[in-house]
DNA sequence: GTTGACTTGGTACATAGGTACGGAGTTTAT
DNA sequence: ATAAACTCCGTACCTATGTACCAAGTCAAC
C-alpha cells in the first residue's frame, strides 16, 4: 500500500499545478494511477519523487522528450554521463550564439554613439544591407 | 518607378523562401504591393532593403514583434538606442540563466565521475529529491 | 501554342510546453 | 443535507516562426 494523495494534493506537493500534472500525464512522464470504479484517482507518494525528478532535470535544461528518454538509462551512470555532457555541448553552443548576439549589440550601440550626430540613425541604416 | 520584381526574384535575392515574405506581409512587416488587374505583384527593389533590416533585426535578437516595433523609431538614434540596450540587458539575463545551468550540469557530471561506484547512479537518485 | 515554371490565396500543420474552459461527478465540511 | 471545493475528461487555445500543400491563374520559352 503506501500513503496516496488526490491529483490537487500532488500538485501542491510539489509546487506545479494540476493541469500541468495531467499535461505531463498525456505526454508519459508520468504514469496515471487507475481510476476506482467509485472516486478520485489516488497517486502513491512516490510520484513526488517522479516529479521532482521531472522538474529537476528541467531546470538542468532537458526537455520533455529527453527526460522521457532519461527513463532508459535506469540509472546507470556512463549512459548519464553521455546525456549530460550532450546536453552540456548543447548549453555551451546556445551560450556562444548569445554571446555572439551581445557582441554585435555592443558594438552596435557604441557605433551608433559615435556616429549618429544628426537625426537619422546611421546604425538602422546599415541594418538595411 | 525603379526597378520592380516577382515575389519568387525578391525572395533568392535576399536568401529566404518565398513563403516567409508571405508570411512576414500577414505579420505587417512588409507591405504587400497591389495586384494589377492582370498579372503577378510587383515589388519594388527597395523592398530587399526592408527583408535585410528584418533578417539582421533578427539575427541581433530582436522578435519580429520588436522589429515591428522598430519601425517607430523612424531612424532616431536615442529611441533605438533604449531597444537595443534593453535588448542587450535581455540577451544577458538569458547568458546569465544558460552559465547557471551549466554550472549545474558540470557539478552533476563531476558529481557523477566521484559518487558513481556501482550500478545505482547516486546523481539521478538525487535528482528525485 | 503548349509545356513547364511561377504566383496567388487560403488553409493546415509543426514545435514545446503548457493554460483554460465547461459540464458532470465526487467528496468534505458544516 | 446542502454548499463549497475538488476531480474528471475532452477539447480548445496560446506564443513564435515559420513550412507545407492545393487548385487555379499567369507568364515565359521553345
Amino acid at each position: 500500500m503506501g500513503k496516496t494523495m488526490t491529483i490537487g494534493k500532488l500538485a501542491s506537493a510539489v509546487g506545479i499545478s494540476v493541469e500541468t500534472i495531467r499535461f505531463y500525464q498525456r505526454q508519459g512522464l508520468v504514469i496515471q494511477p487507475e481510476k476506482p470504479l467509485n472516486g478520485f484517482r489516488q497517486y502513491h507518494v512516490d510520484t513526488i519523487a517522479r516529479l521532482k525528478f521531472i522538474i529537476n532535470a528541467k531546470g538542468l535544461g532537458f526537455t520533455l522528450n529527453e527526460i522521457r528518454s532519461l527513463d532508459d538509462l535506469s540509472f546507470r551512470c556512463e549512459l548519464f554521463h553521455n546525456l549530460a555532457n550532450a546536453k552540456l555541448e548543447n548549453i555551451k553552443n546556445e551560450i556562444a550564439n548569445l554571446h555572439n548576439i551581445e557582441n554585435k549589440l555592443m558594438n552596435i550601440i557604441a557605433s551608433c554613439s559615435v556616429d549618429c550626430k544628426y537625426e537619422h540613425c546611421a546604425v538602422i541604416e546599415k541594418m538595411h544591407r
